[in-house]
DNA sequence: CTGTTAGCGCCTTCAA
DNA sequence: TTGAAGGCGCTAACAG
């Protein structure tokens, strides 16, 4: 029964215990200069008796590093933060750098003490666009390296995303020449975040070059709920449209699902696209027709690009993250084969 | 443009500029002591006007803690983990504590020194059962408090997990007794995660209650592909069975589109049940049977439970965490109303 | 209410 | 190849 004042050992408890001075121990530990190897042994081996594991604080104030990285997201709903997440981890694992976590809900938004205690714990720190306010950034910036990710590149900050607006186009042009629509709205709310805020540039972009007046957004967040929402108010007007160009696929799904249950056929009626191919999507009949991006990897180049910076490295140039149009049976397309993934 | 190099203010830069000594400055920082409200003021100006924040590294050395949690989990695939990771997040952001998260992904396990320097910058710690291997779990209880989650309790650690046999078998005999099913097979294998192992007992213990023969289980991984995989492996074998319990809802969905695709019928050919309610379980149509845990409450408690050991508070007794049983189509059930979740 | 002064545990010159 | 010693930035007595 370890009592919660075991103070634990320590690189003297270690150096004692194997004879030898402290900095012995600390070279060994990190292989800094080269040691005998009987006192290498000796100093493991009293590590391996002592379970010793380093102060991770000492560590760092003493090197003057945290060797940790921050990263800002908010809740984890469906698999793009988690993606994002993953990328990110990896990467700062593979530098060997720790990350540390915080989550931005909508009850619990982040104050500015809470930023604070997580930048003064991390080397660096990459944070979703839109989540926190520009000032609140402004003043991190000025301490440490922060890279604004899936954000437009605000003025003054360093940012990094997945190609949007292109795709917006893409597929918005594709349910209107493939598919002869001719009235399209866009649900979703471009102020909620940047990433909606450039999809719904490329959805107008694409009215626009065809001489079609563009239509408010449906407005509304990123949720199911939302979805369902925007679906009501789309049967509350008439339906003045013949195809959805959701900002994301659980808009998609649920505005779908309602739709449907109203008596509506998609795509008969109305076509529908998301945005990030759920896993939902390809399961659902019919197929959402959707845009992948490649998230996870651009977790790893935050990662990589916050190492660079911190280490002074030139940041090598991020090059642009394509996205891909996935068509499915939603926007009018023959359903791909089987459902399997 | 900041280089490298900038060191940043520290707590005596804030003392000079403030015309006070480093101790009030602590003070009216962390409202330790009284302070009069002039100094107060000139302190607060200071630290705004240089943008100070304090070292995490210096302040955990100097206080003996590091105010940080750490969390291991597996790949972040589907909601579970994500639920998990969010419970305990915000938990431990109520607690004012940060969480340093450490990913395992199959091709990247965590090998002992990535677990110390995780272990080494945390207070406590949180890993999910079967992770990590016993010995050094063993080894890093010894220095700080350890809890696995969702995992059995192993002996000699403190364990959370929600519940799992007592489901299994709910479903399983579900699908027994009320439609009528005789051959039910599992699809999992026991082997990879504890939580399975939980699982199968409870599938077995309602066949043999009713002395019924219990099959070997399909085996397999949690994922997508593993359902396909075991979908292929049952028409092969020339589908010895009437309804699949699966590990989870990865699984259950690949599995069931693999086999509607082979011409059979779900639920008229074979009943299908999963587990965790993923997004897509209300959206496919049959809609998925399947077990809800609360995982977002397991997530917190941890964190509640790590911090109760942590400041050596006596930890209130977790109780059980109960899971709920979710009936959709997919298990012969009539489906619930529309799809809107 | 405020300042002085030891450390906290580790890294890193600088000598030996 | 090794040891001694001086910080790293902050907290927490201990005096005033």
């Amino acid at each position: 029964m370890p009592t919660p004042e075991t103070p634990g050992p320590t690189i003297y408890s270690v150096a004692d215990a194997a004879g030898v001075s402290i900095a012995t121990v600390s070279r060994v530990l990190q292989g800094s200069a080269s040691v005998s190897a009987r006192t290498r042994e000796k100093v493991l081996a009293a590590v391996d008796r002592l379970d010793y594991m380093p102060r991770a604080s000492a560590r760092s104030l003493a090197a003057g590093q945290h060797e940790a990285l921050g990263l800002v997201l908010p809740e984890l709903h469906g698999p793009y933060f988690s993606e994002l997440l993953m990328g990110f981890e990896e990467a700062a694992a593979g530098l060997d750098l720790s990350v540390v976590l915080a989550l931005v809900e909508p009850d619990r938004p982040l104050d500015g003490a809470r930023f604070t205690r997580l930048a003064a714990g991390v080397d660096g720190l990459a944070v979703l666009g839109g989540l926190i306010p520009d000032d609140v950034l402004r003043r991190a910036t000025r301490q440490k390296p922060l890279l604004v990710v899936a954000g437009e590149g605000t003025a003054g900050f360093e940012a990094l995303a997945a190609e949007n607006t292109a795709s917006a186009e893409q597929v918005t042009a594709h349910v209107l020449d493939a598919h002869g629509r001719t009235r399209p709205v866009f649900a979703g709310d471009p102020e909620v975040a940047p990433d909606v805020r450039l999809r719904f540039e490329g959805f107008t972009r694409a009215l626009e070059r065809r001489g079609l007046p563009v239509p408010a957004p449906l407005g509304g967040g990123l949720r199911e709920a939302d979805g369902v929402d925007a679906a009501e108010r789309l049967l509350a007007t008439g339906m003045p449209t013949d195809a959805v160009v959701c900002a994301n696929d659980e808009i998609a799904l649920a505005l779908t699902a309602r739709l449907t249950a109203a008596g509506l056929a998609v795509p008969g009626d109305l076509a529908v696209t998301g945005w990030d191919d759920v896993m939902a999507a390809s399961y659902v009949r019919p197929g959402l027709t959707t845009v992948r991006q490649p998230v996870r990897d651009l977790g790893a180049l935050a990662a990589h690009q916050l190492h660079e910076r911190i280490t002074g490295a030139a940041p090598h140039d991020p090059g642009v993250l394509e996205t891909r149009v996935v068509l499915r049976g939603s926007c009018g397309c023959p359903e791909p084969a089987p459902p399997a993934p």
